[in-house]
DNA sequence: GCTGAAATCGCCTAACG
DNA sequence: CGTTAGGCGATTTCAGC
């Protein structure tokens, strides 16, 4: 997938497609202004060179029962590339954590993680997170409440761009 | 939204499509097990009840060009709820600023902010973010890699207490 | 090379049982 | 919840720029 440059027009597929990404194809191509045909073939092509990872629904945790999210700063004791990718592999595996990034600074992860109540998270991080190979330490924030939570890109910051190198 | 009880066949529903939110309801209605009618009304009424929040195409920040993911925790001078609210309203006002969770413990906030590059970001953390009213202190910290980044809830979990709980 | 138009096929989505 | 059925969208094919 060679990464072929993108014109106005895939911008606005992937701007539209990160609003909604149920549009029907029909729908998309009036809003960014071509027939549905090359619309449809554009996004296929954006799927295959990886702009577009795929679609998910957008599902409210609180509603389905997940009552805690907790943010887990973690240390490890060696950082060896081996010892780092064991790490983040137990990480992928963990259904509690849907997130994991690697920091720099003087915490080596950040975790953001998901339980339906306290007690299931807590048994995690004492039986499962602190207790893995290399975790040197933890400290864990609780999230009180959410005030925003946008997935995806900043498209608007985008433009600006483009248009002060045009 | 009188956020109706949700059956094995709804749960399944949510499941799929948080996975695959471009589905077409003739095929997530075979997965469910289910005809198309009823299975497209469940899902109308997941929307309407708020289980469903929206749906996003999931595009790669890299490939569009934004290079810098940033974790910023944010201490505030005043916890009183109108300057809590108010620096919330700004979060969202900030679109760098994806993500912005009121936490417990020593920091008050926690955002997850994208930028194109490093200038772009330290100009936003110097001129708005760390200039902004009532912020007393700001820490940031550049993500070196992603591990994981799972977008939804895990489903899994949720079977789990549901057999526990039968 | 791309786009757009036409045509086919399949899906969406009522109405009813 | 399922079946039927009509209308619309998706997707291929082909012609034109």
């Amino acid at each position: 997938m060679p990464a072929t440059r993108l014109d106005d027009i895939d911008r606005k597929i992937l701007a539209e497609l990160q609003a909604d990404g149920r549009m029907t194809n029909v729908e998309l191509a009036r809003r960014v202004g071509i027939s549905a045909p090359p619309c449809l073939r554009r996004v296929r092509t954006l799927e295959e060179q990886g702009y577009i990872r795929g679609y998910h629904a957008d599902i409210d945790p609180r509603e389905l029962g997940f009552e805690v999210q907790v943010f887990a700063m973690v240390g490890l004791q060696s950082q060896a590339e081996a010892d780092l990718s064991a790490f983040e592999a137990r990480c992928r595996a963990w259904s509690l954590v849907r997130e994991c990034h690697m920091l720099n600074g003087e915490v080596d992860f950040i975790l953001k993680c998901v339980a339906p109540d306290l007690s299931t998270f807590q048994r995690f991080l004492t039986e499962e997170l602190t207790a893995a190979d290399n975790v040197a330490s933890v400290k864990t924030s609780l999230v009180i409440r959410g005030a925003k939570d946008e997935p995806g890109v900043p498209f608007d910051v985008l433009e600006a761009r483009l248009v002060r190198s045009a």
